[in-house]
Formats: C-alpha cells, structure tokens, sequence
RNA sequence: GGCCACGUAGCCAAGUGGUAAGGCAGGGGUCUGCAAAACCCUUAUGCGCGGGUUCGAUUCCCGCCGUGGCCUCCA
C-alpha cells in the first residue's frame, strides 16, 4: 500500500515487513462538542485501519495497533471552563463521553488506547527530563520549561519550512524567559487555580505537543509506522511532536509515515465558529444517517478539502440506498450470475493507491448495477452480494441494517389507528404484523380492482413512513430512514 | 504581508500529456393498474481566466482571479 507522506512529499510505500502497523492519530482537545471536521478525521483514518486489518488485502491482513488520544488537560479547556464556571478536567471528562456517544453512533471502531493526558503525566515529565538531559530544553526561573528549537538543524522538515522564515513570521511575542522566539512550551507553570501536577520544575502542567510524543512513544514504541492527522495540525504542532521525539530518544526517527486529511468545508467556506456555520456531530446525526455521512467522506480523496452541502448529503443519503437496494432477497435463479471479482480487484487497487476511497466506492457502485441488472435478468446474484457486503464493510458501511433495528421506526399507534380506520383486523402487539394485514387488505382491495382503496392504504402508509413496493413476489416493505 | 494547496457538468467528486470515473439531480424509455425500486439511453467538444511549451494540455510552465490551509488555538 501506497500512501501520500507529509514528511517525504512522496507517495511512499508502507512498510509492513513486521506484520504489523501502530498508528497514532491525534484526537480532539475536548473544551467543546465535537463537530463533523473530527468526524471527518476519525473515519478516515477507521477506513485505513479497517483496510489494513482486512484478510482481503493483498497481505492477508495485518495487526494494526490503534492508538488515538484526548488532550484533557491545555489552555483553551481552563479558559472554557472558567467562562462556564467549571472545573476544566470535569468539563473535558464530559465532552469526551458525549464524543465517544457519537464515534459509537458514527460506526467508528473504537481504538485500541485512547490515552488521556492526565492520566500519563510521569511519562510526559520523564520525556521532557530527557530532552532537557539532551541539551534540546531548558527551564526558566518561573518554572516553565521551553523545547530549545536552535538545538534542532532540521527543525521545520515536516512543514518544509526553515527556522529564519518562520521567525521571520513571528509576531514580537513576549520574552516569558525563552531564548528564541521560536520555543515553545513543554512544561507550564501553574497559575493559581490551575489545574496541576507536582514536577521537577515545579507545579504545573505538559505543553500541548508533548502529550502526543509521549503517549505515542509508549503505546507504539520510539519509532512507529503511521502518524495522522488533519493538515493544520502540520504545524507546529506535528512538526514539535518530530522536534521532541528525536530529542528525546537521541535522533531515532519518530513515525515513519506522516498522514494528513484535508477540512471539511460548509458550503463552501470555512467551518467556524466566526462564520457561525459549525456543523456539530450531534446536528449531522439528527439530520443525516451514519451510512451517509461516511459516504460523503469517502466520496472525496482524504487530502482534499471535502464541501458539506445539504445537496451532497441528500446525494450521499441516496447513493447509501442504493447499495442497500442492490443487497435486497433476490429470487434464486439461474447458475450464471455475477462474477464479483473483477470489483474486488479494483477496490483493492483503489485502497491500495493512497486510500482511493472515490475509486473504490466506484467500483461498488457499478457492482450495485451488475448485481441489479442480473437480478433483473433472473440470474444469481449471491456471491456478488456477498462480496458487496464485505467490500461495503471494509468501508464500514453498514447498509442493512438490522430488521429490529428498522421495525423500531414504525409509529406502532399510528399503524394500529389505521387498521382499525380500515376496518383491518389488529393484533395489537405487533405493528409489522399488522403492517403486513394491512398491506394483505391492499392485495384483495388490488385483486378486486378497487385501485382508489388500493393507493390511499399505500399513500397512509407512505405517510407513516412505510414504503411499499410491488414486485413479482409480492408487495414489499420498508420503513423510511429520514 | 510570507509560505503552501486547490479551482472539473445544476450539485458533490475522481482522473489523465492523446481527448473526461462514480454518486445525486434533470430529460427520454422499459417494467407497473398507477407508483416505487431496478434496468436502458441521455446530460461537460469541455476541465477558473490569459499566455507559453508540445505533433497534441484539462493534465507541464508563467501570470492573473477565486477558495482554502499554515505562519497564533484548531481534525
């Protein structure tokens, strides 16, 4: 597999001569709820891990460990939680559980670790006594420590930026003790009423990059194959990440492959709070199905900047129905059929070639149309839905859902008023029962001719979310997913 | 202001130095009592604008315009 490499500018081959992947992703720092950009990011990087993981990859399928953090502990959660008069740790404490929800709702796999920041404090200390040991940071009189970045020739070689342009950048930015307007924080002294941590130094608190070496460092070891994240976190906080790793562990290279996923844009413009157009996990949830917005993601290549419309999504929300129709009971038919093959094989080179996922979800939907077409033929189709369905979940698109799960939609007094308004005996325990008495009433009101009773019981149910259809075997039904 | 991406049909979005995947929407048809779903046909002689290189550019180069990212917190 070939995948685009922040650090090289290449596209690189991964390595998986161990047999086995870790992959860092930098999670939310959690002062907020969480919106459909993280959304974006995590499914990117589950597709990937799900590929990976896949015994249908061209290497059988690898063990990937997943690691992926919260940063429950910086400046923006003590300023949020002071202006909504909480504890900060509280807070973040709150928003995680309610963003670990939504992944849930969101079909994301939850990943191996998920390290929090406050719970990994000695190792962070540990990091930076190592880096000071190193020579690479130093301590200031008020208890902070700062990562010395002159210590570091290539600093700037994840961003591809040099250390003169960057100053020259830099907007006179108060001395704080550092030597070099560049530094940046490994450890923060503790204001009064911070939260805080006895250390070397002082009490006080990591600094935003150093949460993410250590903890990747633990969990994955020094050197690890994949680091990822959205574009703007290159710099500075990717490249402070690479700064402090190798200063710490004497040059040793960091991740091997750096990853990183363009940003969600909403009609297109930049989603912000400024702008006022955030679109939050539990506002596309309540819009749009989790099938849906995963399509959308993959519908456009991970490093590109992905447009959220209500047009797209209503396209996004179809293209998911019509995989799933392609799934639906076929007749068993004929021996000729559909040979899924030549699709898995596109998929595959797709997912192979950078993450492809638009080329793969291409070669899904034209399996959709051969499976429907041979369907329609009269011939068999099962092997090829089969295949549809594993390719489907590689992406991890559910598709049919589960019976239960669609049944628990229906508006089971609705449906029981209707049968009792039309006279339709009502067992009065079960709506798809009576669903289906009702649907036995349009048969005979169809049988004897009488169209006008036949299309109100539809258009009722219709009304109730019931879509009916007629085909040879009979009337089919489902219930509406809005 | 500096650095870096991107700009493809009504919408979303792939892709390539030799003539434009896929999805949605639209139009026509088949099927159906009518629908729905499905299937078939169809929808950019054109890939922001202007130059240049080339036998040939949407694909390479230059300029311009637009959007976005980073330079300060951000998936």
């Amino acid at each position: 597999m070939r995948l685009t490499n922040t650090l090289s500018g290449r596209v690189d081959p991964l390595d998986i001569s161990r047999g086995e992947v870790g992959i860092y992703v930098c999670g939310v720092t959690p002062y907020d709820v969480a919106h459909v950009g993280h959304a974006m990011s995590l499914t990117i990087y589950d597709v990937l891990v799900r590929y990976l993981r896949w015994p249908g990859n061209p290497h059988g399928g690898l063990r990937v460990t997943f690691v992926s953090n919260y940063t429950d502990v910086d400046d923006k959660l003590i300023q949020r939680g002071h202006e909504l008069e909480r504890d900060p740790l509280e807070l973040a404490s709150a928003n995680i559980d309610a963003w670990e929800r939504e992944q849930q709702a969101l079909g994301l796999l939850a990943p191996d670790v998920r390290p929090r920041v406050t719970c990994e404090i000695p190792g962070i200390i540990a990091t930076i006594e190592a880096i000071v040991a190193a020579g690479a940071a130093y301590a200031t009189p008020a208890g902070d420590v700062y990562f010395r970045v002159r210590a570091k020739p290539d600093y700037g070689k994840l961003s591809h930026r040099n250390i003169e342009d960057l100053r020259s950048g830099t907007r006179g930015e108060p001395g704080e003790g550092k030597e070099f307007p560049l530094d940046f924080a490994l450890w923060k002294a503790a204001k009064p009423g911070e939260p805080a941590w006895p250390s070397p130094w002082g009490p006080g608190r990591p600094g935003w990059h150093i949460e993410c070496t250590t903890m990747a460092q633990r969990y994955l070891g020094t050197t690890f194959d994949i680091h990822g994240g959205g574009v703007d976190l290159i710099f500075p906080h990717h490249e402070n990440e690479i700064a402090q790793a190798e200063a710490a562990a004497d040059g040793q290279t960091f991740a091997r492959l750096w990853m990183h996923n363009g940003m969600v844009q909403r009609d297109g413009e930049k989603m912000s709070k400024s702008v006022g157009n955030v679109v939050t996990v539990e506002a596309a949830l309540d819009r749009w199905t989790p099938d849906a917005i995963r399509l959308f993601v993959l519908n456009s290549q991970y490093r590109s900047p992905n447009n959220l419309t209500d047009e797209a999504m209503a396209a996004a929300t179809r293209g998911v129905e019509r995989l799933a129709t392609a799934l639906a009971q076929a007749p068993a038919g004929a021996p000729t059929g559909v040979n899924p093959e030549p699709y898995r094989a596109r998929f595959v080179q797709a997912m192979e070639d950078d993450l492809a996922t638009p080329q793969a979800l291409a070669a899904l939907f034209d399996l959709a149309r051969a499976i429907n077409r041979a369907r329609d033929a009269g011939e068999r189709v099962a092997e090829a839905q089969i295949a549809l369905r594993e390719l489907a979940g590689v992406l991890g698109l559910s598709l049919a859902e589960s019976r239960a799960e669609e049944l628990a939609r229906l508006d089971a007094g609705a449906i029981s008023r209707l049968a009792s308004q039309l006279d339709v005996a009502c067992s009065g325990k079960d709506a798809a029962q009576t669903v289906d008495a009702l649907l036995e009433r349009r048969q005979t009101a169809r049988a004897e001719r009488d169209y006008a009773l036949a299309d109100r019981i539809r258009e009722a149910l219709t009304g109730l979310g019931v879509i009916v259809e007629d085909t040879a075997e009979g009337p089919r039904w489902s219930v509406r997913r809005d």
